[in-house]
DNA sequence: CGGCGATCGTTAGTGTACTAACAAGCCGCC
DNA sequence: GGCGGCTTGTTAGTACACTAACGATCGCCG
């Protein structure tokens, strides 16, 4: 794993007013990000990404619905989850169907496969939650998630 | 601005232990991301990304180093800087020349306009990340940060 | 009924973020 | 003094994350 790693801890001179950017949230929320990506990968293995998971997830959720909807429930671009349903159909996870009511629309669905691999997977997500949480006392994993909503 | 924005909020059972996407940190931190993301683009320009941004005050900071060293600076691996810095001399904010003593090495420092580009987006930076927090009182601020921190 | 705005999916293009493999150069240690 | 291990930078490949533009379809409203 040559994963970039932590920025280097920069000294801090508390007194200045200058820019640090160690101190910015845009960059450590980017390095957050990256070890939970690590951490990911590490547990899933390299053919599931959080974004398909997500996916998986949400559609296993709902049931059924269309490639739009489910970008928006996942919070995803409408270019980026054409891919990622694309990538899903060809592993044989998510089943497709045209939408008998509106020929515009693509709907999708679980497959049994996709259903194993949800419940296979459930698990698994939840240690990578507690992974990357890592030190944090529930008290303060709460704090975090409910800080982070805000800024949702 | 089309971005995604944010997914829908689900209704919460705090009486059940089942696994709800919209609450694991990953998936939280990939929007409040996002919305990280949308604010810079708004107020740098098309022209300026996060890390390129990064790797400008750093290399502010330092004055001269190497590609890979500025990679590990702004935590970021060394085929992505590579990029970054392409983009980065292609527009002349950054400029290059061979390490006379090591020479597999690539020398980087700010331009003249990478320094007047500084000098100009710091307010902009300071501003990005004022607006990121939103809501956040300063006290809350210091606490995500410092979680966020642990989590690095 | 007919037109017009909105939505659905697709495509092309840019930038970030990795992995894996590689050649070139550097350095320490036998 | 050379050899083997390390670092530096490059390339190719995959996956996200957007923007912008497009054609097709839908649905409302006059």
């Amino acid at each position: 794993m040559s994963s970039p790693g932590p920025a280097p801890q920069t000294e801090r001179d508390p007194a200045s007013g200058a820019y640090l950017l160690e101190d910015q949230v845009g960059f450590v929320l980017r390095q957050v990000q990256q070890r939970h990506t690590t951490i990911f990968a590490a547990a899933f293995g390299e053919d599931m990404t959080p974004l398909q998971w997500a996916a998986l997830a949400k559609l296993h959720d709902v049931g059924e619905c269309s490639q739009n909807q489910l970008g928006r429930l996942v919070a995803t671009d409408v270019a980026t989850i054409k891919g990622v349903v694309e990538r899903l159909v060809r592993r044989g996870l998510v089943e497709t169907r045209p939408d008998s009511s509106d020929r515009r629309r693509l709907l999708l669905r679980l497959s049994a496969g996709g259903h194993t691999a949800y419940a296979a997977g459930v698990g698994t997500a939840l240690a990578v939650t507690e992974a990357t949480f890592g030190p944090l006392v529930p008290a303060e994993r709460a704090q975090l998630l409910g800080l982070l909503d805000r800024l949702r």
